[in-house]
DNA sequence: TTGCGATCCCTTTTT
DNA sequence: GGGATCGCAA
């Protein structure tokens, strides 16, 4: 019941990184002095050629020239499970033991938890290393290691002004960004029946992955239906400015744009990361090859720029999504001077399923050979079975996934943990049927699904209302929680005042406090405004964030709106007259909500806030101290809205440096707008984890299951138009099959009912494009076969296996949750998880108790397998006995 | 203004 | 099958 919900991960925010001592403005930026030209200085370690060997340890000869080659452009063409991330790794750390200054590296990945997982290893790499004097932890001080969309974040908050934003600036998700698609086609004066507000959406996206603006699109406008969606176009970029919001692709095309016409931004960056690595470059659209190529530098006789990227051609599967394939195909033609490495050699996968990747890649045309070999041995063959249905498929692979986990050693099998297996599917539609199939066969699961937690509507309204009080201007926001719960402002009211908004160009929220002026407006409407307004006013402390009335804690805040807006006492009474169980969730849910804040709170460095200098130079050795200080030691604030200006270290740009709560909240919202699906999977959950093709990039499970392997669903329909779109899913499914690693489930339905109708398929033609050599193939899809054993292997080639689908024997079946949960802040004087008993996190999984803190505010502190050791505040933790 | 029921639409992948 | 939207009654 609690799978899908998401973990927060260790985003940036918990990492010891970008922290540039910028609480202070640092006058000078004496660590730009040190360039790359100059000769290093011995290494911090002890013995340093020592660390450095160890370092090539285990790497075979390119992996190592990989790693040896530190200055200049440098292109690693890595294949599927070549060591890619161990390389990196590896060569961040040998940099680092150069005397490369951590705060000059920086490595950008493609979702947080590659770039978390990318910062634990060079942590371990690196802190291994130094023992004597405890400074590991200032090894990789300073290192950025983050995804494009984070660090377009943090430099659109830190160059706000220069971009033409104010830095509390919201994130629009897809869905915001949907509801002002379809404010803008009415403002254009089209109808949203001739122009559908997704396929609009779509067309604005891809200019926007192509850097081409609203202005060039109109001017670039043909006929009559660009020139209309130029319009809409149009009026959206005026109403994202005037919410003071930018949408995904803004941050890529914002940053780009300011890189590219603003000589000091650019400059500032490009004295602050010497060396820039690129993971996944193949997934690399335009903007973002702009803000790489312009961090590194033109190539000239003067500078080689010290740029590297990593990725393979053959697994390419954004194109959808403006991702250009060319940037590493061309990488070369861009850097004349860049070596290239290839990694070829496979360490992952058996023979047979290594060999069914190649030779179905090798259907692709548009595509340069390249040998994928390993040097083992052996492997089982792949399993390729045919489905009556889609219910017989997800039996089918609970029984698969079943006996692998039951497999018994004395027969040769080696039994393989939950958590070490997988299912990919192409849409996320095939989910739920899986996920019925895992709960009947006791089998403990989680979906790798980020943002859905944010997605319920209960959080979503939350969110809304912290949105708004951190960016009031933030009108989507302000229009999905102004009447919730419903306080009669109504359609016709909030239209009304819109107008006024429109007519006087100012923000929603200023409309509100002068709707006096509004005509029409009822007493009621008029008097249910000003309440709102003085609401809004009263968390805020009038924009200022400080005062004695102001909370002083995230969790304190939230807590505080929900009980205000009266949210909270909405869905209580709700889930008092329903008595529905998915009612009571939503309490759970916002409970939850708060339980994140708390941790995001805890692990939070203010010196890595988006508000810092991330440009700067070293960090400074009071970073933390300053971070430290309390709410009400901020700065000298600016009159109108809270913030202080403060000039920043180099360049005439200025940073605006936000009150900590405000900064706190910025970040959490920040670290929630950008979550990705492949953030959740989480190892230590002892779980099998559900997930697309497309969130299995770059991980790699020893048993994984992939089904739907039918024409119109992989390859998918919308593909079938060109040869191109059919090439990228072969890469998909391609991905998918090269992330196992011992055994390979592949499945087909012979019937699927999608949309509520059952509907004959025809079995993929990937396929058909396996060789058969390592294919052990079945069809189960005989209507007449046994109908309720669904015994996987019956009718299968080889007898070793025959497992019933529907066994209840598990050793770590899921258990019920809400058993405990202890009775929140009152009774909290004991603890009631005995110190080193064992508790269970609906995120971190399971772990035992280390200490406790008696309290108002309790706290318990528990260290996790896998989580790491977390201090959590009892009555928020929602732990139970494990 | 609100809340409910009927109807329509839609169906990929995600930072 | 299910979510969003629309229309209608209170």
């Amino acid at each position: 019941m609690f799978d899908d919900i998401p973990i927060l991960t260790d985003d940036d925010n918990t990492a010891p990184l970008p922290s540039a001592g910028a609480r202070r403005p640092a006058l000078s930026a004496p660590a730009n002095l040190a360039h790359s030209s100059q000769p290093r200085t011995a290494p911090p370690s002890a013995d340093p050629n020592t660390f450095a060997e160890s370092l090539f340890q285990g790497l075979t000869p390119p992996q190592a020239q990989a790693v040896r080659h530190t200055e200049g452009p440098l292109l690693i063409l890595a294949a599927a499970g070549s060591g890619k991330t161990r390389v990196i790794t590896r060569r961040i750390a040998f940099l680092v033991s150069c005397g490369v200054a951590p705060w000059q590296i920086l490595a950008l990945t493609f979702t947080n938890k590659a770039a978390g997982e990318m910062r634990e290893r060079i942590h371990t790499v690196l802190g291994g290393a130094v023992s004597e004097d405890g400074t590991e932890n200032r090894r990789t001080r300073g290192l950025t290691v983050t995804t494009f969309h984070s660090l377009c974040a943090r430099l659109l908050r830190k160059y706000a002004a220069a971009a033409g934003l104010k830095p509390d600036f919201s994130i629009y998700n897809t869905s915001d960004q949907l509801t002002l698609v379809k404010k803008a086609i009415e403002a254009a004066q089209l109808s949203t029946a001739n122009f559908q507000p997704r396929s609009v959406l779509s067309v604005i996206s891809n200019a926007k992955n192509e850097l081409i603006d609203a202005e060039r699109f109109a001017a670039e406008a043909y006929d009559f239906s660009q020139k209309a969606i130029a319009r809409v176009f149009t009026a959206y970029t005026r109403k994202l400015r005037e919410a003071n919001a930018v949408d995904f692709d803004d941050l890529l095309l914002l940053i780009a744009k300011l890189l590219r016409v603003n000589p000091d931004v650019r400059a500032e960056c490009q004295r602050r990361w010497q060396y820039l690595m690129v993971d996944e470059y193949q997934d690399t659209n335009q903007a973002q090859f702009q803000i790489a190529s312009l961090i590194a530098g033109e190539p000239s006789a003067t500078h080689r720029p010290n740029i590297c990227v990593v990725g393979d051609p053959d697994q390419a599967i954004y194109g959808w999504r403006g991702a250009d394939i060319s940037n590493i195909l061309d990488f070369e033609k861009h850097y004349p001077a860049a070596a290239t490495i290839k990694l070829g050699e496979n360490f992952r996968s058996s023979p047979p399923i290594l060999a069914s990747a190649d030779a179905l890649i090798k259907h692709n045309k548009n595509r340069k050979p390249k040998p994928l070999f390993t040097s083992k041995e052996g492997g089982e063959k792949l399993d390729v079975v045919q489905c009556r249905d889609e219910l017989h498929e997800a039996s089918l692979v609970a029984a698969w996934l079943r006996k692998h986990h039951d497999a018994d050693p004395a027969e040769g099998a080696a039994p393989i943990a939950w958590r070490e297996m997988a299912i990919f599917y192409r849409t996320n539609a095939l989910s739920r049927v899986l996920e019925e199939a895992m709960r009947s066969a006791n089998i403990p699961y989680t979906i790798a699904r980020g943002t859905s937690f944010y997605e319920r509507e209960e959080v979503k309204n939350a969110l809304a209302y912290l949105r708004v009080i951190a960016n009031q201007a933030d009108s989507v926001s302000l229009g999905r929680i102004i009447n919730v719960p419903t306080r009669g402002i109504g359609d016709t009211s909030m239209g009304r005042v819109e107008e006024l908004a429109e007519r006087t160009r100012s923000p929603m929220m200023e409309a509100l406090r002068n709707a006096d002026q509004v005509e029409g407006l009822s007493a009621r409407a008029l008097n249910a405004m000003a309440k709102f307004v003085s609401l809004i006013d009263a968390w805020t402390g009038g924009g200022t964030f400080l005062g004695a009335n102001i909370s002083s804690t995230l969790a304190e805040l939230i807590d505080r709106v929900l009980k205000e807006s009266g949210l909270e006492a909405m869905y209580r009474a709700q889930a008092q007259t329903t008595k529905s169980e998915s009612d009571l969730e939503r309490l759970d849910n916002l409970a939850e909500l708060i339980s994140s804040a708390q941790q995001f709170e805890l692990e939070y460095d203010a010196a890595s806030d988006p508000a810092s200098d991330l440009t700067g130079g070293p960090p400074s050795a009071d970073g933390e101290a300053i971070s430290k200080l309390s709410s009400l030691a901020g700065p000298a604030l600016a009159p109108e809205t809270g913030l202080a200006i403060i000039p920043a270290a180099a360049g005439n740009i200025n940073v605006i440096q936000a009150p900590p709560l405000l900064a706190l909240l910025r970040g959490f919202l920040e670290s929630i707008a950008l979550v990705a699906d492949a953030d959740v999977v989480d190892p230590s959950q002892g779980s099998v984890t559900l997930m697309t093709l497309h969130a299995a990039k770059g991980l790699e499970f020893p048993a994984v299951a992939i089904v739907g392997l039918e024409e119109g669903l992989l390859p998918h329909m919308r593909a079938r138009e060109s040869d191109e779109a059919l090439e990228e899913e072969r890469r998909l499914c391609f991905v998918g099959i090269t992330r196992a690693m011992r055994r390979l489930l592949l499945t087909a339905a012979k019937y699927r009912t999608q949309r509520g109708m059952s509907e004959r398929t025809i079995t993929s033609r990937f396929l058909e494009e396996l060789p058969r050599e390592h294919v052990r193939g079945s069809d189960q899809s005989d209507p007449y076969a046994d109908l309720q054993g669904t015994a996987w292997g019956t009718h299968a080639a080889d007898d070793e296996a025959n497992v019933s689908a529907v066994q209840n024997i598990s050793s770590d079946r899921q258990r019920p949750i809400r058993e405990l949960s202890s009775g929140g802040a009152s009774g909290a004087g004991r603890s009631p998880f005995p110190i080193g008993s064992s508790v269970r996190h609906p995120q971190f999984g399971v772990g035992s108790v280390k200490a406790f803190t008696a309290g108002a505010q309790a706290r318990i502190t528990v260290e996790f397998r896998g989580a790491g050791t977390k201090t959590l505040v009892l009555e928020y933790a929602r732990l139970t006995k494990a």
